[in-house]
DNA sequence: GTCTATATATTGATAGAC
DNA sequence: GTCTATCAATATATAGAC
């Protein structure tokens, strides 16, 4: 965020950015007005057009890199190792996705939240079903294998072990240092074994 | 859905707020105008106020209706059975839920992505809250009994597990198909017992 | 880079006729 | 119960000075 000399608040694109989508998680994109906006960046609604070309422009940015970052979690070493296994893949991606998810707070849970209602947001959101529909290729070659159960549709449960892991976007708290190693735990626990207890055969 | 004798589309509170609710989840809330309600209701703007007092009044009126479908749920014979254990509970619990989702489902995804923006917002959310702490409980318990494994906080847990389960709002299609048997076995498979494929030593 | 002032469009809501 | 016409408020965006 850059500051002037006298200590004044100044922006640049990014800081107008990162500020919009504060607003647009906590209240909804359609619900915030540039002048909320302006109001936290500390400067006026004509100050933010020098920036950004526009609301919408803000909107794209913002969850262009949460679509970057969500991405770059299927290149993450721990996920093309050739020795892991399809189950071992998807536990890795859960894992980065969580870090992503709580690392781009903001973005991911505006991105999670689109609906498509102009041809831009329609175009993110179809970037968004290459990206679950990657990991559902991985669901489906875990059950070939035998790794992963084949009693369910691989593509209803891919899209609930995801959903499982957005929905914390809508819950966790920006700031809440709420352990996010416990949180990655649970979302690879109840993914990979449930809720319910081990059995004592196996112990 | 009134009729009148010419055959002429007329309409009542129901059916406003009905196909208000289609768009509010289609396209948002906010992004959703009341003039655009009124063209799929076949009438003008003013005609709707004729039945509603107001945006806001709508969708009081059809969260509403989600939450008390949810709540119903807890009441359930098959939940509030004295002989059912904890994760049997839960497992009830779950399975109506889906069912209240896929029945109330443009009700439900739009209550689920309600920000708190107004106090009417914040009371209905609040109400919400109570229902997910009411299921934390049953996993509270489910782990006091070792029904249930006890790593995990039964907080983070319930969210994760009701997240995956109403996550499904955003991606079932409302007139489709999709077999709901399918669905709910896959929300109550993956909750119990995860992706993974069972032991062979158990079998 | 930010300001004041304003143009322009949209939208929730109402008045009064039929 | 629905219509046409219109008001009032809000919101995106721009012009031009400092």
């Amino acid at each position: 965020m850059p500051r002037s000399v006298a200590g004044r608040r100044t922006h640049d694109a990014e800081s107008i950015v990162r500020i919009a989508f504060s607003l647009f998680r906590e209240r909804g994109y359609d619900a915030t007005t540039i002048d909320q906006v302006a109001v936290r960046a500390g400067v006026t609604k004509a100050a933010i057009y020098h920036h950004v070309s526009g609301k919408e422009a803000i909107l794209v940015n913002g969850v262009t890199r949460a679509l970057d970052a969500l991405f770059a979690v299927l290149e993450d070493p721990r996920v093309t190792a050739p020795a892991a296994t399809p189950m071992d893949q998807l536990e890795q991606i859960l894992r980065a996705a969580v870090e992503v998810e709580v690392e781009h707070l903001d973005e991911v849970a505006v991105l999670l939240r689109m609906r498509g209602n102009t041809s831009v947001e329609s175009a993110i959101m179809q970037r968004r079903r290459e990206f679950d529909e990657a990991v559902a290729r991985i669901v489906e070659e875990a059950m070939r294998r035998g790794e992963a159960r084949a009693d369910l549709d691989p593509h209803i449960a891919t899209r609930l072990i995801l959903g499982m892991a957005n929905s914390l976007t809508e819950w966790i708290r920006p700031a809440g240092e709420m352990s996010r190693e416990r949180i990655v735990d649970a979302v690879v626990g109840i993914a990979r074994s449930g809720l319910s207890a081990p059995t004592e055969s196996t112990s």
